[in-house]
DNA sequence: CTAGGGTTAG
């Protein structure tokens, strides 16, 4: 019976039942203690647990007998991987009493091993193998699964390959390390080497029932970008357990195949909780913020309380969103269910208060959070570049490295970005340099993108076309897009020509290309060329993405199209806009009609200007927000320039704090001026 | 006593 508890988790139960038959004068036997250890194994988290039941172990008379001294061991190597217990001196405790049984079994040998595996103590644990007369399989893979989850891959082969000339035979434990060892680290070859092993080795009708296998190739596989070779061995798995849906559900949520992942996810006769995160997640970061979150409330409707990667998703759908008042809801019940020390949920909220435009709110939760990754200093650093402060951002970058975090390739993309965003031209290019020079990163496509961005906006148009020149790689469309939009800022007409002409073969169908060509030519009053290029444009059935701008009023979000017509109460937005405007002109206001892309009349395009779907959102802002309240803006495309300038003076015009977010950075409007200072 | 499925940063 007390096993039974045990083997249900029920710890207290089992040790209820102990009391009691002790009360009755039962005298407990060597199997009682056994089984009585298990289940305090499953409690004990503090070492003075330990050291009791080591003494009840030593009164009673059993402990020299080999089951009640390894389910002892293994209650020390329990606790010794509690955060409330020091690790070391409960590993040397569970040593010392494996050091000097005198009869050791196939548990006991594998009980220690595999203890310091889970406390990161390879050294020991392979000191230990190694004095194994005969090394069990079990074994075997402890040691091999400790490799892996340290990344050491190569010790990982050296392991297999030893098992297989000493003639140990390979069982499903080792092949999933294996193949799981190679889908981490990349090693697509060595990984497809070893299922083409298994396939020779292994006798067909044992192999059909290797879920595990099989699990983890199609982990493998998809990671390979073998989306479809995965598929087709979810397929082939004649009994799927929960974590092959699971597999495949996450294979195509990673490879944003939204459509395949929902019909999977309906498809599912079981789930659990990994099972709706990675729907969630993905949803928010490839399909709909607002399906994620719907899907986030079904969860909970079906009964799940939510788990901390679960509010992970869910808070990054109101990042998406630009939903402060959810996302704000969301950290509420986050502190409420005791989650707020999570990592991926602090990570989270930085991003989605940032992203609303609350820095201060992402900077207070990055200083609380208990312990930091380079998740949390990557998204703080963004946040500030974000936001325009690139001095600060740089200097968190420095308090990282004396931190002695590494920083990674997505953390050189904030730098840059950073510095790009502060015209700090110089200390982008040395952190750029010492990306390979001390950190042996060696830059992308992608950082070279924000380096060519950073001179041309700087005006270093012949410099970054330079840099274009000498980069190890054919250069992609998101350099020349680089290129391309600094041109346009600039008015080098031949280069961003060029540029364009690049993208047009590169990347036909994107219309930001087409609109920022056509944008130059209109600047510079050629609209003969802007015809031109619309005229391509439309003959190759690309579309411009409309502008849309949207705000946050009173819980509900009220979306503004150009020239919109869809709002319900769009009349009065035009109607204080017209009277807005005459204010605005008197403060020195001038409508800057270049950013108009049709030629027609002067006042035709002043109107046109005037129903830019930012300028329509800040004005529902002053007409529905508490005076005083600050209006944050989102829209889904750069912000033009005569707006820029109109939300200055509407600042000053009507006393409000304004914040833009536009899809590549933040605006701050106060006072009639602008926090990027112009340099956008 | 060993394995296979998740999150957050651009």
């Amino acid at each position: 019976m007390i096993t039974c508890y045990s083997h249900n988790n029920d710890g207290h139960a089992a040790i209820q039942l102990f009391k009691e038959m002790r009360q009755m004068s039962f005298k407990p036997d060597n199997f009682t203690y056994t089984s009585v250890l298990a289940a305090l194994a499953l409690i004990a988290d503090r070492e003075r647990h330990c050291h009791q039941l080591h003494c009840v172990v030593v009164k009673s008379g059993t402990g020299l007998v080999t089951s009640v001294v390894n389910a002892l061991i293994s209650v020390y190597v329990k606790c010794a991987f509690s955060p409330l217990a020091s690790s070391s001196s409960l590993m040397a405790s569970a040593r010392k009493l494996f050091d000097v049984m005198p009869e050791k079994d196939e548990l006991s040998w594998t009980t220690i091993i595999t203890g310091y595996v889970k406390n990161e103590d390879l050294d020991s644990a392979k000191e230990v193998f190694d004095g194994m007369d005969e090394k069990l399989v079990v074994a075997w893979n402890a040691m091999i699964s400790g490799y892996v989850q340290k990344g050491l891959v190569f010790k990982v082969f050296e392991m297999f390959r030893s098992m297989h000339s000493l003639g140990i035979k390979h069982d499903d434990f080792t092949y999933t390390n294996v193949l799981s060892a190679c889908a981490d680290a990349g090693l697509f070859l060595h990984g497809k080497q070893v299922h083409a092993y298994i396939l020779r080795t292994e006798a067909k009708p044992a192999w059909a029932f290797m879920v595990s296998v099989n699990n983890a190739l199609i982990t493998l596989y998809w990671k390979c970008g073998e989306l479809e070779q995965a598929r087709s061995i979810f397929d082939s798995i004649s009994i799927k357990d929960l974590i092959s849906w699971n597999a495949i559900l996450s294979a195509y949520v990673s490879k944003g195949k939204i459509h395949e992942a929902k019909s999977i996810f309906d498809e599912m006769s079981e789930k659990n909780m990994l099972s709706w995160t990675v729907m969630i997640s993905g949803l928010a970061q490839h399909g709909s913020g607002e399906e994620a979150l719907k899907l986030f409330s079904k969860m909970k409707s079906n009964g799940l309380e939510p788990c901390d990667y679960a509010f992970s998703g869910a808070i990054t759908s109101c990042a998406v969103l630009a939903s402060l008042e959810q996302g704000r809801q969301l950290h509420g019940q986050l502190i409420r269910l005791g989650f707020d020390s999570s990592l991926s949920a602090g990570n989270a909220l930085i991003t989605m208060y940032a992203r609303c435009g609350v820095l201060d709110a992402a900077y207070s939760v990055f200083l609380t959070m208990p312990c930091l990754d380079s998740v949390s200093w990557n998204a703080m650093i963004a946040a500030l570049g974000q936001h325009g402060h690139g001095n600060q951002a740089l200097q968190l970058y420095e308090e990282m490295l004396e931190e002695r975090i590494l920083p990674d390739r997505i953390t050189f993309l904030t730098v840059l970005s950073a510095c790009s965003h502060a015209g700090l031209v110089e200390q982008g290019k040395q952190h750029f340099n010492s990306m390979n020079e001390i950190y042996g990163i060696s830059p992308g496509e992608d950082h070279y993108a924000r380096l060519i961005d950073l001179l041309c906006r700087a005006g270093k148009l012949t410099e970054a076309e330079n840099v274009i020149r000498n980069i190890p790689f054919e250069p992609g469309a998101s350099i020349w897009e680089a290129l391309l939009s600094g041109c346009r800022l600039h008015g080098n007409m031949d280069l961003g020509v060029e540029a364009a002409e690049r993208l047009f073969e590169m990347t036909p169908q994107n219309d930001g290309s087409y609109i920022l060509l056509a944008n130059m030519f209109a600047t510079a009053g050629r609209w003969d060329d802007v015809a031109t290029v619309r005229k391509f444009m439309r003959g190759r059935g690309v579309k411009k993405e409309p502008g849309c701008s949207w705000l946050e009023v009173e819980n509900k979000v009220h979306v503004f199209l150009v020239d919109d017509t869809v709002h319900p109460e769009v009349l009065a937005v035009y109607s204080y806009m017209a009277e807005l405007v005459l204010r605005l002109r008197k403060l020195g206001y001038i409508p800057d009609t270049k950013y108009i892309l049709h030629d027609m009349e002067s006042e035709q395009k002043e109107y046109a200007l005037s129903t830019h779907s930012e300028k329509l959102a800040v004005v529902y802002g002053l007409l529905k927000l508490p005076k005083g309240a600050t209006i944050r803006i989102f829209k889904n495309l750069r912000i033009c320039g005569d707006c820029h300038n109109a939300v200055k003076f509407m600042s000053k015009a009507e006393g409000r704090e304004i914040i833009v977010r536009d899809v590549k950075r933040f605006h701050h409007f106060k006072d009639g001026e602008c926090s990027c200072g112009n340099y956008w």
